[in-house]
DNA sequence: GAGTGGTCTAGACCACTCA
DNA sequence: GAGTGGTCTAGACCACTCT
């Protein structure tokens, strides 16, 4: 006699969904209700319920139970490699340059992107990221001093900032921005491409706690360039 | 007398990250140890360390431990909005339009990507999407007539095929491919653009049980569109 | 007030993996 | 064989939210 597993319920729900026995508005029975029809204890229902609704695919809510969610494009899992591990994992050398470093007041749009005070200053580094021979980024990035002073006398001509900024504050929150443009006469130069080559475009602001760190504008040349999201485990 | 949370040891787990007391590579005590020490059940102790191993902070194993891993890039959470809530998000008018639908042997590339055989035919779809007076994305689809029969007789004038898909086909896995390209002149003029202009190119393909369902090329107007990842929870 | 999910405890056994 | 995490049970109390 196998005892019931969390995932046996997890799969038997799921199978109902998508065999439509269950459709999206349903309520779902309560976990008291479903832990007597498995024979298992309801701490056993609850996990399965709650990692059905930490994928999407249920909304639970006290007192109102566990509802089926319109099936929507699920959110995917974007794997945001690090420039260097993205370059030797083609089997290309990864070189890094610094092209510019100073401390000035940065334009509103980065102050407002870092939250700063007017006349803050902050840090400004200028990167290229080389795949071989070949320009494979270039980066444009402005650092909060008042959040990571130690910023201030790191040798960015030695490590780049996003690896130095990884190691001084780990764990921070990320967001991501993605688009596409064309590239004017100095990113073509950077890059090495024609001005009007699209260029595939990230921007990137962490914060810790609350208070931002950074915000680096990062390019690609569209032509090389490609991003990978998935969504989740196969729930 | 209050208890202790399973998010009391993970703040507690995580604050040691973050000031340095636990550093990459470390052994985080054993479950029982951190019971004993939080004065709490095990059980509270392993929901901790479980919720930060799927966070990627720590690295789980059998007889050998928890411990803490590298700080690196982590992985982002994708918001992949449909289009027409992306569009009526922005107070748009959604209009959808089908451009073009015939069943036809798909090209070498899709045949691949599909995972078809030779001289199997599909279904192949052409749409645009509108955002008010101004056109938003251009689509251009293959279907698996294998996996999906039902599309052959689904009326795409009236609904767009991917709202018309996540509906016949929930909870289906997605893969999506982002990249820059320049706009050629079929696909500028779909969407109102110069030639040469940047375009934001989606591929998605969606698999359901391992077979491929559909593959998708859509295209922004690289000037307007914008995708945004974020990491997951504060931890 | 009552119903549902959220979590904790204490104890138990299992599963994996290393020596 | 032994040590670690993985999970289940049974019971309990709490927290939220709808009526």
């Amino acid at each position: 006699m196998k005892r019931t597993s969390y995932l046996d319920v997890k799969a038997v729900i799921l199978g109902q969904i998508r065999g439509g026995a269950l459709r999206p508005g349903d309520t779902v029975p309560g976990e008291a209700t479903l832990a007597g029809k498995f024979g298992c204890a309801r701490v056993t229902v609850n996990r399965a319920l709650r990692e059905l609704a930490e994928a999407g695919v249920v909304e639970r809510r006290r007192r109102s139970g566990t509802r089926v969610l319109a099936a929507t494009p699920r959110d995917a899992e974007l794997e945001v490699p690090s420039v260097r591990a993205e370059i030797e994992a083609t089997g290309a050398t990864y070189r890094y340059e610094l092209l510019g470093r100073r401390i000035a007041a940065p334009p509103a749009d980065i102050r407002a992107a870092l939250g700063l005070g007017a006349g803050v200053r902050a840090l400004h580094l200028r990167c290229r990221h080389w795949a071989s021979d070949t320009a494979h980024q270039a980066e444009d990035r402005w650092i909060s001093l008042d959040v990571v002073p130690a910023a201030r006398e790191a040798d960015f001509a030695a490590i780049g900032p996003n690896d130095w900024l990884i190691r001084a504050m780990p764990l921070s929150r990320v967001e991501h921005i993605f688009s596409a443009a064309n590239a004017d006469e100095a990113e073509a130069a950077l890059l090495g491409i024609t001005p009007g080559d699209a260029v595939f475009v990230t921007e990137r602001r962490t914060w810790i706690d609350g208070r931002a760190i950074t915000r680096a504008r990062l390019l690609h040349p569209g032509a090389t360039h490609r991003l990978v999201a998935r969504t989740r485990a196969p729930i």
